[in-house]
DNA sequence: ATTATTTGACCTGA
DNA sequence: TCAGGTCAAATAAT
């Protein structure tokens, strides 16, 4: 009947324990807004990227029809990779979802197979404009001229970008982390974060799992580049 | 038992 | 104050 204790809530503290209140409001996030046009309608939780994803929120979004998902990296705590994506389905295009990345991957987890296009462009927060990937089916469900008709949604946004296409899935994780080292801003390593790691590693050490015997950290990936020692 | 998702509450910037 | 983003307990799935 009374049982409203929700008088008591700990994340209040937590976010007072880490308040030195740095937030600085104009620091720019890297964010890159993608189409992405799938050939059968689907569900927007599984849209694969190679990446692994988990779920942390949902909202309704005053003026859309659909609500939008909130994604981030499954290793965020076990390796600190901040990658965060919100996946939102198209209003007027049932087969075709708005995704906004914002930080990329650090976990340095191979992707099992990526299956878009992938454009070489960044964009910074508060730009507009979409790139666009395209689902590979493993039908024949999407064709050319869809193809060709979801460009033409991007161009109606006023944005075009070249699209790259490649046949290994990890030259575009590669590809896109050398777009992101060009201008990588060197504030990195929030206390926040800090914070939530130590609290997760007695979780984590349960499944400690490095098998990242090649890709220790991002040096290595660029010297994979023109040294091929792993594989590649 | 462990891990992922759902969902309402909470937080924050505009 | 509102809308968007995040948290975390409850619940579901594996």
């Amino acid at each position: 009947m009374m049982s409203l204790d929700k008088k008591t809530p700990k994340r209040s503290l937590k976010r007072i324990d880490q308040s030195n209140k740095k937030r600085r409001t104009s620091e720019k996030k890297k964010v890159e807004r993608v189409k992405i046009c799938v050939g059968t309608e689907q569900e927007g939780t599984s849209l694969d990227d190679g990446h692994c994803w988990r779920k942390y929120g949902q909202k309704d979004i005053h003026g859309s029809k659909n609500p939008r998902g909130y994604y981030r990296c499954t290793h965020r705590f076990t390796r600190g990779c901040l990658a965060v994506k919100q996946v939102q389905k198209s209003d007027t295009e049932p087969l075709c979802f708005e995704v906004k990345y914002v930080e990329s991957h650090t976990c340095n987890i191979t992707p099992s197979t990526t299956k878009y296009s992938v454009s070489v462009s960044e964009e910074e927060e508060g730009n507009r404009g979409y790139k666009l990937r395209v689902a590979e089916q493993p039908e024949d469900t999407l064709k050319s001229e869809e193809m060709m008709s979801s460009l033409e949604d991007v161009d109606n946004k006023k944005e075009i970008f070249r699209t790259y296409s490649f046949s290994n899935p990890e030259m575009e994780i590669i590809s896109e982390w050398i777009n992101l080292m060009d201008d990588m801003s060197p504030t990195t390593s929030e206390s926040g974060v800090t914070n939530e790691l130590l609290s997760a590693s007695s979780v984590a050490n349960s499944q400690m799992d490095y098998d990242d015997s090649c890709f220790s950290s991002l040096e290595n990936i660029l010297n994979l580049s023109h040294d091929s020692t792993c594989g590649f």
